[in-house]
DNA sequence: ATGTCTGGCCCGGCCAGA
């Protein structure tokens, strides 16, 4: 029977790959998870710093796009096997948002879901639209019966115990009826939020305004989530947010948020 | 209501996006 380990898996928003190169390598060397999942690359294809992240062991996989968005994945646990790229159907195929990959045996979904403001507007209807096609394609994945697991920034504030002071966020599209009915039925599914899981009472935050002293004041929400698949959520041990970065300078307004599995 | 940061635009502040 084969030795039990610990995969340690993480989301991070990094805000500009480029130009948080430092504190990516920096936290990759510190926090040294074996699968990460990163959002707002902000770069093209062409621009992804590939060498920079080698060099720290990590072999990855990236969709790119000028500017705005864009996702990958990491591992130093074998190289990720990319299954999708884009969600089924995806109403704008423009945007980079949606990348899957089978590493260790394990399928990661990473996403960065739409923000959706102003609410309302276009923008919140593609929010909408957006997160009905990551419903559909949940579905599937559930069905497969494969260990899976969906991680990344999904734009949405659970609940109130997601958000430091709900009334200041009331009028917010990550806040909306709308996005929390959509996240609570993907969860609905059969899908385990990690942290929530394991920390049904705790304050834990991911992101924080650069502005007024968010961070410092702890002023934040939580919206940058890891969803497990039944057989993945029995192997669940540990999960949580390290707020260790979001310290450092030149970072990103979000800290990454990890769950660490027993296989 | 405010507030910060970044890239892109086309070359110095402005604006969108978050």
């Amino acid at each position: 029977m084969p030795k039990k380990r610990r995969l340690r898996i993480a989301s991070y928003n990094i805000n500009g790959i480029n130009t948080r190169l430092p504190v990516l390598t920096r936290w990759l060397e510190e926090f040294a998870p074996d699968i990460v999942g990163l959002q707002e690359l902000k770069c093209t294809d062409e621009a992804f710093p590939l060498e920079a992240v080698q060099a720290v062991g990590y072999s990855p996989i990236w969709y790119g796009q000028k500017s705005w968005n864009g996702v990958a994945i990491l591992s130093r646990v074998g190289d990720p096997v990319e299954t999708r790229r884009g969600l089924p159907a995806d109403p704008d195929p423009n945007q980079s948002r949606y990348l899957e990959a089978a590493v260790c045996g394990i399928l990661i979904g990473n996403m960065y879901a739409p923000n959706g403001n102003p609410w309302p507007g276009p923008k919140f209807d593609y929010k909408l639209e957006w997160m009905d096609r990551l419903h559909a394609h949940a579905q599937n994945l559930l069905e497969s019966g494969a260990p899976a697991l969906l991680i990344g920034d999904y734009n949405v504030i659970p609940t109130d115990a997601d958000v430091y002071k709900p009334e200041r966020w009331a009028k917010d599209a990550l806040a909306s009826p709308e996005a929390k009915a959509k996240f609570a039925a993907l969860v609905g599914q059969g899908w385990t939020d990690a942290i929530r899981h394991l920390h049904p009472d705790a304050r834990i935050y991911s992101f924080w305004h650069y502005w007024r002293s968010s961070f410092e004041r702890d002023a934040g929400i939580r919206i940058d989530h890891a969803l497990l698949s039944p057989n993945l959520a029995k192997r669940l041990k540990a999960a949580g947010v390290d707020r260790t970065p979001r310290s450092w300078e030149k970072t990103s307004d979000h800290a990454p948020a990890w769950v660490e599995l027993e296989v």
